[in-house]
DNA sequence: ATGCTGACTATGT
DNA sequence: TACATAGCCAGCA
């Protein structure tokens, strides 16, 4: 490969490669996806990866939230989002009353064993 | 080639 | 906790 017209970019597949190692019931920030991806700091690539995203491909992009735990409110204004945390709610992961997700408790953490949480996980 | 925009993050007030 | 500002890079007109 590495030849050609190619839908995406390089640095679009490594993103979408990132994203798919995420395990079901987990969720990871953009800039923990960047960094996996070789692209520390730009976090906003990751986001816009996904706005880019081929129609057909599939992914769990539903599990790529911000830092701050929460979804990000994507361009369109339709209730993307909503379909978003119904889509984690459906893996098991747990929204607080802010809409907030505990990232010490469902993020995603390669190179741990297990990828479980320090205390108090579930 | 230039400039603007964008599913972000970190820091300061 | 919420709002404002600066830094990053890639895609598109």
């Amino acid at each position: 490969m590495a030849r050609g017209a190619r839908a995406v970019s390089d640095t679009y597949r490594r993103i979408y490669d990132v994203v798919r190692r995420i395990p079901r019931g987990r969720v990871a920030t953009y800039g923990q996806v960047a960094a996996l991806a070789g692209l520390p700091r730009q976090a906003r690539l990751v986001g816009y990866a996904m706005h880019a995203m081929p129609n057909g491909t599939a992914l769990p992009w539903h599990r790529v939230i911000n830092a701050q735990g929460r979804v990000s409110a994507r361009s369109g204004g339709s209730g993307g989002s909503v379909t978003q945390r119904v889509l984690l709610e459906g893996e098991g992961v747990r929204f607080d009353a802010a809409g907030r997700v505990s990232l010490a408790r469902q993020g995603w953490q390669p190179n741990k064993r297990g990828q479980r949480a320090p205390h108090a996980a579930r």
